[in-house]
DNA sequence: TAGGCCATGTAACCGGTTACATGATTAG
DNA sequence: CTAATCATGTAACCGGTTACATGGCCTA
């Protein structure tokens, strides 16, 4: 999913300025499963721009600096929708948690504690925001995906509370098993 | 996650060829949260054998290409806890899937039956890798992590399951409603 | 008056993938 | 005889992030 398609997708909802793109990709309604930078945000438009895939209108703002809306054109969203049209790709997941989980005999039950801890709280704040996602709008398929992101968040946290003292039990065992040997 | 760890934490379990790593990583025990390029392992092994973290030894073999052997070393191994060490960054995630999802009404219910049931059907492959790796590993530690994907990726196909055909029927509902306007 | 938010943009860098080169052996 | 598996490695490329530059307004 590159930056091209998720700026389509985003001003396919409402138009929105580089800096308002960003927001909903880090705290908006498109954060739970995207985040990109102004580094690739700024340039992909002027691009896009180019194509004629958008247009952008500057917009003197009092009090503020200008800012430069952008708008989704009809080629734009006749991209937009091709693309949605092939196959997705299967979902890319990196997890550090699991790699520290999966060796947790190898370091402290502190270190395991704050680990899952962190998880916990991280997860408890990511239900919050597709929960606020979902109350706010009345969009369909976005109260579906809603939907999805809450009943598979909520299970992920539910192993994470049910599960986090057995996980903290194996830290540190590895070491244990040194000094018994020694 | 960069690939240096991956490899010191893949080497932590057992020792292995660039060729052996690449496998643990996109088939293996490691595949369900990782995976990585020959164009990175090499690379990245001879500047671990560099640094001293890990050696290679070659083995010849009757009928097969010789393969070099890598192991963790000791510097390799205190190198390795130092980075589980750290608090562990908050997953990566992104799902092509949930965009098409998100934007429904404006594709086709074909369109978005092949997307459902394709994720279903990788949803379901992904499960018996799991199940697989639980099943021939005794170390708690990775039964941990199984255990936990399974819950996890269980409640994902569930919801899938119950609301495929909900998601199906907000399919072209935008051109519908362009086709009433006119 | 310091820090945070609004707002746009660029350049350097980097971590990784893709594609290619090479070649023997074995299974269908 | 063809395709797949084993096995290692390089070079070009690319999509992105980080850090920087700039500057005014508002709030604590």
């Amino acid at each position: 999913m590159n930056t091209q398609t998720l700026i389509l997708a985003i001003l396919n909802f409402e138009n929105a300025s580089g800096y308002e793109i960003k927001k909903q990709s880090s705290e908006g309604a498109f954060s739970y499963f995207v985040d990109i930078s102004y580094g690739s945000i700024y340039p992909t438009l002027a691009k896009l721009e180019a194509d004629g895939l958008v247009i952008g209108r500057s917009e003197t703002q009092n009090g503020r600096p200008d800012k430069k809306v952008f708008s989704i054109t009809a080629k734009g969203r006749a991209e937009f929708i091709k693309t949605l049209m092939s196959p997705p790709a299967i979902d890319k997941f990196k997890s550090e948690f699991l790699l520290v989980a999966m060796c947790a005999d190898l370091t402290s039950p502190e270190i395991i504690t704050k680990a899952i801890d962190k998880r916990i709280g991280e997860m408890e704040e990511l239900l919050k925001v597709i929960g606020g996602l979902r109350s706010d709008c009345d969009h369909p398929a976005t109260q579906w995906i809603t939907s999805y992101g809450l009943h598979v968040k909520g299970a992920d946290l539910e192993f994470l509370k049910n599960n986090r003292d057995s996980l903290i039990a194996m830290a540190g065992q590895a070491v244990k098993l040194d000094e018994a040997a020694e």
